[in-house]
DNA sequence: ATGGTATGGTTGAGCATTCAATCAACCGGG
DNA sequence: CCCGGTTGATTGAATGCTCAACCATACCAT
C-alpha cells in the first residue's frame, strides 16, 4: 500500500478524485433533466414532472389512481401533485374525483385527451431517453449503472 | 445466444430492462438535486445553484469572475445567473464590476461576507454529498460510476 | 469609418415548485 | 360516543427558473 501523507479520508473535504466524480454526477444529473424538460417542454409543451403524471395515470387501472399513490410513483410531494393535476385539469388532460372509498381521498382520471396527448408525446420522449443513456451505454455498462444506482437510491443507511 | 421473438432494439420504447434502469436514474437524479437543495436551504438559507455560484468564485483569482466564463463553470444559463447574482448581491454575497477588459462584461466579486458565508455552508453540504455518494460506494464502484458517467456526459455524437 | 453581425449581459413576464397553514375525514382508545 | 392524533389533500405566498426581447459593446469586412 501506499504511504499515507495525510488521514485515511478526511471527511471534511472532498479529495481530487472526489471532487472530479462529484462534478461529473452534478453535470449528468443537472444536464439530464434539463433536457428531458427541454425537450418536452419544446415538442409537447409540458415540463418532464407532467408527463410523468399523464404516463402513470395511462398505465394505471381504468387509468385512475389517488392523489396520495400517484404522488408516491411520480416522486412528487403532495403539494407539487395538487399543482400540477389543477393545471393538467385546466387543459382537460385530467380529471378529478371524490374517492368512494376514502372520504379524504380524491382521484386523478387520465382524461381520452389526456391520453391523446400523453401517446403523441411519448415517442419524442423515448427518443431523447435513447439519446441521453441507453445509446452511450453497452449493455454490460447498463448493468453496471443499475447496481451503481440501486446502491445509491436505497434508503438511507 | 438467445432466440429472437422480437427485433434486436424496439427503438420506439423500452424493454423491461431498460424501463427498471430508467426509473432508477430518475430516482436517482430528481433525488439527489432535491436533497441538495433541501438541505442547503434548511441549513444556509440558500438552494444549490446559489452555493455553486458562491463556492466557484470563492476558489477563482482574486475571488472575481466574469458572469460569463461563472456561468460556464457553474452550468448555468446566463439569465439564472444574473437573476441569481442579483440576488446574491441583495444579500451582501456578491459584488459587481465593470470589467476593465471588455465594456460588455460584468465581473462578479465575492465579498467578505460571502466568503464567510460560503465557509460556513461548506462543511454540511460536504457531508450531504458523502452521506448520498461516496459513503455509499466502494472505491473501485466510484471508478465504475466515473468511467460511466464519463460517456454519459460526452457531447452528443 | 461604417454597416452588419456576433457576443455579453440584463430584464420582465410567466410558470413550476416549495413551504407553511389549513381543512376534512378516518381511526384508535377511553 | 367522542376526542386526540393521524392521514389525504388543497391553497396562497414566496422563490427560482425559463424564455424571449432587449440594449450595449466589440469585432470584422469592405
Amino acid at each position: 500500500m501506499a504511504r499515507a501523507p495525510r488521514p485515511p479520508t478526511d471527511a471534511a473535504w472532498l479529495d481530487d478524485r472526489e471532487q472530479h466524480l462529484w462534478r461529473l454526477v452534478i453535470a449528468f444529473t443537472a444536464g439530464l433533466l434539463e433536457q428531458l424538460d427541454t425537450q418536452l417542454q419544446a415538442d409537447a409543451g409540458m415540463p418532464h414532472a407532467y408527463y410523468a403524471v399523464l404516463a402513470v395515470l395511462s398505465e394505471a387501472p381504468e387509468r385512475t389512481l389517488r392523489m396520495n399513490e400517484l404522488a408516491r410513483t411520480t416522486l412528487s410531494s403532495p403539494s407539487r401533485l395538487s399543482h400540477a393535476v389543477r393545471r393538467l385539469e385546466d387543459r382537460g388532460w385530467v380529471r378529478r374525483t371524490d374517492c368512494p372509498d376514502d372520504g379524504r381521498g380524491t382521484l386523478a382520471v387520465l382524461t381520452d385527451a389526456g391520453y391523446a396527448a400523453v401517446e403523441a408525446a411519448a415517442p419524442g420522449h423515448v427518443a431523447t431517453v435513447r439519446r441521453l443513456l441507453f445509446d452511450r451505454l453497452s449493455a454490460p455498462q447498463q448493468r453496471q449503472l443499475d447496481a451503481l444506482l440501486t446502491a445509491l437510491v436505497a434508503p438511507a443507511g
